[in-house]
DNA sequence: CCTCCAACTTTTGTATACAAAACTCTTGTT
DNA sequence: AACAAGAGTTTTGTATACAAAAGTTGGAGG
């Protein structure tokens, strides 16, 4: 693995896992030192996370860690919806029915996985992540599928915000079934709705779980 | 400016306009000494490109410019009516009606301007590219911008594929009139239908007059 | 004649040295 | 005391040298 890979790797989920604060400055000799590759590699790295929008560059000052503020958190899923509905309905125009409804299955009986535990979370997000994956490649839209990738990283700093317990995740299991059977039925309007109602909830689930979390400078 | 920046646009200009053909590879030595620029540089203007998509590296192989096909140009269109209908929403909703309203009697004396000179097509993309900033800013969703601008890129290479002549150009006009007036008139329905039409016309427009070009690897 | 292996060549990846720009702290003046 | 200018310091930006990896070509063996 090249030693930008994993700088970039290793700043992405510190940032992505708050172990970096937003207003962090992450100083090129600093962070090179800290990852032990030299700034050459590192640069290339901060350059990734900059296009991705996890850190910004504070004119000449160095990059810093971006915020993310109650009014990101909106408008990030109000393109999440955007993108996720096209993306639901066009796999349910153009997907394979089995495999939705192999998902659909497996989603059902996800609350036997959950039991609080991490691991118990941890398969659940893994099978969360495969009806993500399935339904970007039943769109079969690589623009898309790059657009709402862009869009991951982000959403997964936000979800570390939320506490995901048993409840919320037996729950969204449910709503996941439910993008699954649409998908499965081929019916492209339902598969919307499904996921409108899935982003619908999630995002009340991480407002309501908020703790007003501090995103003030770092030091 | 940085050397980088000058490479960045240098490679980009390069690519949207043809000159760079697809499949052409783009080796780090070769492209830095055509540009009068160090590797360093360089290669950080390669990545942009790449996170871009107007570039892709081949393995080991270096970097290559990457095809649009046929199938790349209804994607990126199926892409750019659901970020763009969004977006025209968005703006009708929360817009300032003033604003749209005046970019509209532009638009509607457009037609003055196209001539069938190169001036006159610049003064009108110039008008189109203003909808567009007022668009994006009165949606007020950063991350759909930025989404936005990830495709215009890439639309802009496509573009140089149609011929645009006066009579498309007019056209294009009533079509970008109408989505302001839906703005100011804050009918968000409208705006996405106006907008849906507006890229209808476009995408047909493209693919009608897109003689099947050469693709394949250069050199 | 085809295939596989190895040395060679080319190209990318990384480290470091140097240049330039930005920020900061001091100092002098109003 | 406040502000501006300038020297010093820190940090980013660029160039180049070196290392490593991948590709290619030539030759030997089947």
């Amino acid at each position: 693995m090249r030693a930008s890979d994993r700088a970039y790797a290793a700043l992405r989920d510190d940032i992505t896992e708050w172990r970096l604060l937003p207003g962090t400055v992450l100083g090129e000799v600093e962070q090179s030192q800290r990852l032990g590759v030299s700034r050459t590699p590192l640069r290339e790295a901060l350059g990734r996370l900059t296009a991705e929008g996890l850190t910004t560059t504070a004119g000449g000052r160095g990059v810093v860690v971006t915020a993310v503020s109650l009014e990101d958190i909106d408008e990030l899923f109000e393109l999440r919806e955007t993108l996720e509905r096209r993306a639901a309905a066009l796999a349910a125009e153009r997907g394979d029915s089995a495999v939705f409804l192999q998902l659909q299955k497996e989603l059902l009986e996800a609350p036997a996985l959950i039991d609080g535990t991490d691991t118990g979370r941890h398969a659940y997000y893994e099978l969360a992540g495969r009806l993500d994956a399935a339904i970007d490649a039943a769109a079969s839209n690589s623009y898309l599928a790059q657009a709402i990738r862009g869009l991951r990283v982000h959403l997964v700093r936000v979800r570390r915000l939320a506490a995901d317990d048993a409840r919320r995740l037996t729950a969204a299991a449910a709503e996941h079934a439910a993008i699954a059977e649409a998908i499965a039925g081929r019916n492209p309007r339902l598969a919307e709705a499904a996921t409108t109602l899935h982003l619908h909830r999630s995002l009340s689930h991480v407002k309501n779980t908020h703790t007003p979390h501090d995103k003030e400078h770092h030091g």
